[in-house]
DNA sequence: TCACTGCATGGCT
DNA sequence: AAGCCATGCAGTG
C-alpha cells in the first residue's frame, strides 16, 4: 500500500487514486497497482484470467460474467486440499479425468519449465507450439498487431540466441519476424516470472515471433490463460499435438477445462523434481505418431524403488493428481503401458502414514527391469490422449565415463563400479574431476532436481556430498599435489632413491602442504624463491629453502621486511616472471604437466597462488584428458600390462601379482622392505620392549588433494624373519616375490569414511579389517592421481613421502 | 529362513 | 513446523 498517486493498473478502471495495493506481479518485477476494488477484486481471485478481444486489460469477472479461474487465481486463494478434491471424483470417472487429463502441464508451461530451462539452451521440453487457430478469435493476432516493433525485434533476438523458440501463428511466424508473445509469466504460485519458450516446429524455420505487450493488454497475460481459451490451441511435439485441455486437440471440447484445472493445480504444485522433463525424442519414442501426450510427471528410481520389493513410492501429490482416487488401502489395479508398448498391471495403492497418505506402485520390478532402469534413472510417467492412457518411460542416469577413458570419478576415495547402479548415481551426484563428467553431471543437475536425500549417494552415509569447492581441491593432479608436499619446517627429509623413484622421509612428522612458488635465481647466483602473496598477488622473493605455507601473504616476509607489506613495490616484474614461467615450462616435468594441461596451455601466473587454483587448472587439465593418451592409471604408459592397467575398473579379477614390477608395485615392496627391515631392527633393540608384539601396524596413506586415506597395514611377525599374511592389502616385506600389494584399497564406504572428516586421515586398523572389508576394497583400482602422494607410515615411526613413485610418468612407467 | 506386507521412523524440504 | 518420502523393520505366511 502507498499514498503515491497511481492510475490502477486495470485500464478498465483506470482510476486514480492514492492508495493502492499490490496486484500481480509484472513481467518487470514490479506488481501492478491497483485501487482498492481491483484489488479487492484480484484478491478474491475475481478477475477473469484472460484478456478480452474488445478491451484491454484485466477485467473484473463481473463485468464479464465469468467466475473465477481457479486454474490461475491469485495466490492467497490457491488451492484447495487436492484429496478432498480427488475425493469427489469416484474411480469410475478416473477414465475421464485421464482422458479429460490434467490441464496439460503446458498450459501453464512457466509453471513447470523452471529457470534451469530458460536458462539453458537443452530444453528438455523442446515443445512446439501450434496456434494456427483460435489465435484470432481469442484476439491473440489483434494483439499481436500490436505488438511494438522494437520489442518483437528484441524478443525474436533474445529468443532466436536462446535456441530457436517459436511461439505463433504459423502464417506469422513464417515472416519470421512477427509472432506470438512470448514473455516472461506471471506465476501466481511462485510469484515468479518465468519465460515461456515455444518452438513452432522442427522445420528450418528459426524465426521467432514475439508479439509485445502493452502495459494493460498483455503485459502481464498468462499465456496458459491465451491457451486456455482458445480450444483449438495446442501444444505439439514434433507430430504430437498437445492440448491444453488434454482433449481438444483431439477432438473433445473445452467442457472438461474445469475439472483440468485442478490438475494443473497439482501439477503447480509439483515439487520440481517431478516435473517431466521429458524430451522430444522421448516423447516421440513413447507415442505414435499423431498422437497426444500429456507428460505427468517422472521421479527419480529411489533405491527401494529399484530394489526387490517393487513397490516404486509415488509422489503424493501426482499419485492424487493423476491416478485414480483410492479410497481403500488396498488400492486397484493399475494398467500401464511401457514405451515398448507392453502393457504392465501395477496395484496401486497407499497406507496411511502420518495422518497422510503414501502411494505405492507395486509389482513394478519386471517393468522397471524390462527397461533396464536402476536407481538413479527416471521413470516418467505420460497420458495417452484422449484414451487417458498411462505410458510409462524411463531415462537413464548420466552415464559415468569408465577409468579406461582416462577419467577419474572421486567420490572422497569412493570410487564407484561401473554397472552398479548405485554407485554410478552416487557418482555422477557428487565429484569428477574430468570436465566433461562435470559438465554431464551439472547438466543432470539441471534437469533431474537435486535430490532431496542423500540416499543415492549411500543410504548409511550423510558425508560423501561434496561441495562444489571440494571437488575443485580434489581436482589436484597427483603432480601438482606433490609439487606442494614441502617438508615441515626444520626438518630435512632424507633422500633416497629406490628403483629409479626418490623417496623423501620425514621422521616423526608428515609433510606439510605449501605455497606454489616458482625457484630461479638471485642476482648473485643465490638459488631463490618467489612466491605470490594471497591478499595482493604480487611476487615476492624468499630464501629457495623457505617453507611457504599455504596462506602466505607479504606480512609473513620475514625475509625482506622492506617487502614485508602489500603496499610495496613488486619486485618481480612481469618480463623476469615470464622468464621464470617460461623456464618452468622447459623443465621436462613442468613441460609435460604443461602439455598436460588445457589447451590453451599457458600457465597462469595467478593460477599458481593458491591450492584452488591449481586445481581450476588440474580441472582444465581433466577436460582435455582423454583416452587417446592416458590409460587407466595416469602414471603407466599406454599399453602397459601391469596389473592394475590389466585390471577391470570394477576391480574384479586379479590383483597385482606377486611379481608385479609394475611402477607402483616396484617402489612400493622395495620402501617396505626398507621398513620392515628397520621394524626388524627396532624391534631386535633392547629399548624396543614394547614394540615386541606379533603384530606391526603399517599405515599407508593415500593423499587426495588435501585428503589422506590411511589404511593401516598389520603385518603380522614370525620368529626370525617378518611373515606377511595372505589376505590382499597386506605387504609382505620378507618375501616380495610373496607379498601382494592391493592397490585397489579404498575406505569403507559404509560407516567410516569421510574425505574431510579430521582432515581427510581415516585410520583402519588391520585387526578390525575383515576380509569383508579387503573384499569390498576390490572394487576399484587405486588410480594414481588418487594416490597423489603416497605415504607410507610405519606407525609411531615416521613417514614416508615415496616422492617420485607415483610421479612416475607414463612415459617413463 | 525367506519373501512379502504394512507401518513407523526420521531426514529432508 | 508440517508434510513428504526413503527406508527400516516387525509381523505374517
Amino acid at each position: 500500500m502507498s499514498a503515491t498517486m497511481e492510475v490502477c493498473f486495470n485500464s478498465n478502471c483506470n482510476q486514480s487514486s492514492e492508495k493502492w495495493k499490490r496486484g500481480w506481479r509484472r513481467r518487470t518485477g514490479e506488481y501492478a497497482h491497483l485501487c482498492d476494488p481491483c484489488a479487492s477484486a484480484y484478491e478474491d481471485g475475481k478477475f477473469c484470467e484472460t484478456f478480452h478481444t474488445n478491451a484491454s486489460g484485466w477485467r473484473c469477472c463481473e463485468s464479464c460474467g465469468k467466475t473465477p479461474n481457479p486454474a490461475w487465481p491469485p495466490p492467497f486463494h490457491f488451492l484447495p486440499s487436492q484429496p478432498e478434491r480427488m475425493k469427489d471424483i469416484s474411480m469410475k470417472t478416473w477414465s475421464g479425468i485421464a482422458a479429460s487429463g490434467p490441464v496439460p502441464w503446458h498450459q501453464a508451461p512457466s509453471l513447470f519449465n523452471g529457470p534451469s530451462i530458460q536458462a539453458n539452451d537443452q530444453l528438455k521440453m523442446p515443445f512446439e507450439v501450434d496456434v494456427s487457430d483460435g489465435i484470432g478469435r481469442y484476439g491473440l493476432s489483434e494483439r499481436l498487431s500490436m505488438a511494438s516493433p522494437e520489442m518483437k525485434q528484441e524478443r525474436s533476438c533474445e529468443r532466436l540466441a536462446n535456441g530457436n523458440m517459436r511461439f505463433g501463428p504459423p502464417e506469422i511466424l513464417q515472416n519470421g519476424n512477427i509472432g506470438l508473445k512470448v514473455k516472461e509469466q506471471h506465476c501466481p504460485l511462485t510469484s515468479d516470472f518465468k519465460p515461456i519458450y515455444c518452438r513452432n516446429d522442427t522445420s528450418s524455420n528459426q524465426s521467432l515471433g514475439v508479439a509485445s505487450s502493452s502495459k494493460n493488454e498483455t503485459d502481464d497475460a498468462p499465456i496458459s490463460s491465451i491457451l486456455s481459451q482458445s480450444p483449438s490451441v495446442s501444444l505439439t511435439v514434433g507430430k504430437q499435438v498437445f492440448s491444453p485441455s488434454g482433449l481438444d486437440s483431439c477432438g473433445e471440447g473445452q467442457i472438461r477445462n474445469e475439472k483440468s484445472r485442478g490438475d494443473v493445480r497439482s501439477r503447480n504444485q509439483l515439487l520440481p523434481r517431478y516435473r517431466p522433463q521429458i524430451t522430444n525424442e522421448e516423447l516421440q519414442k513413447i507415442s505414435g505418431d499423431f498422437k497426444c501426450i500429456t507428460p505427468l510427471f517422472e521421479k527419480m528410481l529411489s533405491a527401494s524403488d529399484a530394489g526387490r520389493i517393487g513397490r516404486l513410492v509415488l509422489p503424493k501429490k501426482c499419485a492424487e493428481a493423476y491416478f485414480p482416487s483410492i479410497n481403500q488401502a488396498e488400492g486397484l489395479p493399475l494398467n500401464v503401458q511401457d514405451i515398448k508398448g507392453k502393457e504392465w498391471v501395477f496395484q496401486f495403492r497407499f497406507w496411511p502414514n502420518n495422518n497422510s497418505r503414501m502411494y505405492v506402485l507395486e509389482g513394478i520390478t519386471p517393468c522397471i527391469q524390462s527397461m533396464q532402469l536402476q536407481a538413479g534413472d527416471v521413470v516418467t510417467f505420460s497420458r495417452l490422449e484422449p484414451e487417458g492412457k498411462l505410458i510409462m518411460g524411463g531415462r537413464k542416469a548420466s552415464v559415468v565415463p569408465s577409468f579406461d577413458q582416462g577419467e577419474v570419478n572421486v567420490i572422497g576415495s569412493e570410487i564407484s563400479s561401473p554397472g552398479d547402479a548405485n554407485a554410478k548415481n552416487k557418482s555422477a551426484d557428487i565429484i569428477c574431476l574430468n570436465g566433461h563428467v562435470k559438465e554431464k553431471v551439472l547438466e543432470d543437475k539441471l534437469a533431474i532436481p537435486a535430490k532431496r536425500k542423500n540416499n543415492y549417494i549411500n543410504a548409511k552415509s550423510k558425508r560423501l556430498r561434496i561441495e562444489n569447492e571440494d571437488m575443485m581441491e580434489l581436482k589436484l593432479t597427483y603432480k601438482e599435489a606433490q609439487s606442494l608436499i614441502r617438508a615441515p619446517a626444520k626438518i630435512v627429509p632424507s633422500s633416497s632413491i629406490v628403483d629409479g623413484c626418490e623417496f623423501e622421509e620425514f621422521e616423526d612428522c608428515e609433510p606439510v602442504i605449501g605455497r606454489p612458488t616458482l625457484f630461479g635465481i638471485d642476482h648473485s647466483g643465490e638459488k631463490i624463491q618467489w612466491v605470490q602473496c594471497e591478499d595482493c598477488l604480487k611476487w615476492r622473493k624468499v630464501p629457495a629453502n623457505a617453507l611457504v605455507p599455504s596462506n602466505w601473504t607479504c606480512s609473513d616476509n620475514a625475509w625482506d621486511l622492506h617487502r614485508s607489506a602489500c603496499s610495496s613495490a613488486e619486485e618481480l616484474t612481469n618480463i623476469l616472471l615470464e622468464q621464470l614461467l617460461a623456464a618452468m615450462n622447459k623443465d621436462p616435468r613442468s613441460k609435460e604437466e604443461s602439455s598436460e594441461r588445457d589447451a590453451d596451455a599457458s600457465v597462469d601466473v595467478e593460477g599458481h597462488n593458491t591450492l584452488a587454483n591449481l586445481a581450476i587448472q588440474g580441472e582444465g587439465k581433466g577436460l582435455v584428458a582423454s583416452s587417446e593418451n592416458r590409460t587407466k592409471h595416469p602414471c603407466h604408459i599406454p599399453g602397459c600390462t601391469c596389473i592394475v592397467c590389466l585390471q577391470p575398473p570394477s576391480g574384479k579379477g586379479t590383483k597385482h601379482g606377486p611379481s608385479c614390477d609394475c611402477a607402483v608395485c616396484t617402489p612400493l615392496r622395495c620402501r617396505f622392505r626398507t621398513l620392515m627391515e628397520r621394524l626388524e631392527k627396532k624391534q631386535t633393540e633392547p629399548s624396543s620392549s614394547s614394540q615386541n608384539s606379533h603384530a606391526k601396524e603399517l599405515d599407508v596413506d593415500a593423499c587426495v588433494g588435501s585428503s589422506t586415506v590411511k589404511c593401516s597395514l598389520n603385518v603380522e611377525e614370525v620368529p626370525n624373519s617378518s611373515h606377511v599374511e595372505e589376505p590382499i592389502g597386506r605387504i609382505s616385506s620378507a618375501s616380495p616375490l610373496k607379498g601382494q600389494i592391493d592397490l585397489n584399497i579404498q575406505p569403507e564406504r559404509e560407516e567410516d569414511f569421510s574425505p574431510r572428516s579430521d582432515c581427510g586421515v581415516v585410520k583402519y586398523s588391520q585387526p578390525g579389517l575383515s576380509d569383508r572389508f579387503f573384499r569390498q576394497q576390490q572394487h576399484r583400482p587405486l588410480e594414481a592421481d588418487v594416490i597423489g602422494n603416497l605415504l607410507v607410515k610405519q606407525d609411531g615411526v615416521g613417514c614416508v613421502n615415496i616422492r617420485g613413485c607415483v610421479a612416475l610418468d607414463k612415459e617413463s612407467g
